[in-house]
DNA sequence: GAAACATTCCGCCACC
DNA sequence: CTGGTGGCGGAATGTT
């Protein structure tokens, strides 16, 4: 199964240019957003969850959201980057459909695209390139509403640059394979279009013409974890992602991601991410 | 499956 | 007023 290109739409958060000497070195860093890098200079390690790759120029390389990794260089290495995320509600999470090369070779024309992009959105780029605290004065919020103000040929322009890099990768992509049993197949999608629902394992059940008790049998034999596990951490990456990217009050935010409760949404943010919310929203920005 | 049991969820409330 | 904590208990979920 193919998603269709109308519900891909990666936005930008930022784009820059960064130049490192042996300062480029952070552990066990995740984010709600992608990363694409080009290298022009110098060398790298990125430590993936499958692996280590060296980072060398001419190459672009991705990290997809929430992905859990490190960073490590010891002299000279410069790269352009660009930080993307899905921002609406009806987009598919591309990254859970399919797995990407973490590498791929460059086209002629790459360094330009990112050139130009920087040329095009200087207030786009990070004021530090600490992926711990980015920085206190100017936030993420900052940059999406500066997308927004953008005239719409210009955003035009970004979403063309945005997907000629992205199709580097998409190229080599290969769709994930969660299961293979349809039953399952079936339940993940539908927890994926209602991840802003709240979601009764009932449903879940009826969708894979199961009993309930059996479903939750199957998934968990599967996946690991129980469906509502499963469910609410999908739910904690999304709050992860309006909680950077907006200024929604952690009440309303709660609500808009299916939770009638806020006090129960802190304590299951808390318990999956470490910190609450708030705490969560001032150091990531 | 079903039934019985243990555990977790989650909405409510009181409070800081 | 918002964000956050903790207790309670019935409902939902998960296990055997």
């Amino acid at each position: 199964m193919q998603i269709p290109i109308e519900s891909l739409n990666l936005l930008m958060l930022n784009v820059g240019y960064a130049q490192h000497n042996g300062d480029w070195n952070w552990k066990n860093v995740s984010s709600p957003f992608a990363r694409i890098y080009y290298v022009t200079k110098g060398q790298a390690w990125l430590h993936m969850p499958t692996g280590v790759v060296e980072l060398k120029p001419r190459h672009l390389y991705i990290v997809p959201a929430y992905a859990m990794h490190s960073y490590e260089c010891d002299g000279e290495f410069e790269h352009y980057y660009l930080h993307l995320y899905e921002g609406f509600k009806k987009e598919t999470d591309v990254f859970d459909f399919y797995d990407f090369p973490t590498e791929v070779i460059a086209e002629s024309m790459d360094e330009e695209i990112f050139e130009n992009m920087c040329k095009l959105h200087p207030d786009a780029e990070l004021p530090a390139s600490d992926p711990t605290s980015y920085d206190n004065r100017s936030s993420f919020t900052d940059y999406v509403r500066r997308y927004n103000d953008l005239p719409l040929y210009e955003k035009m322009q970004l979403r063309g640059s945005i997907l000629m890099l992205f199709s580097r990768f998409m190229r080599f992509a290969r769709p994930r394979v969660w299961t293979k049993d349809e039953r399952l197949a079936k339940v993940l999608k539908f927890i994926h279009n209602n991840i802003y629902d709240d979601i009764d394992v009932e449903n879940l059940a009826s969708v894979a013409c199961v009993t309930k008790p059996y479903l939750i049998r199957l998934f968990t034999k599967n996946f690991g974890i129980s469906p509502l596990q499963y469910i609410n951490q999908k739910k904690m990456e999304k709050a992860q992602l309006l909680l950077i990217t907006g200024d929604l009050p952690i009440k309303e935010l709660a609500y808009e991601l299916g939770f009638n409760d806020h006090s129960y949404f802190i304590r299951l943010f808390k318990k999956i991410n470490g910190v609450t919310p708030q705490e969560y929203r001032v150091t990531m920005r």
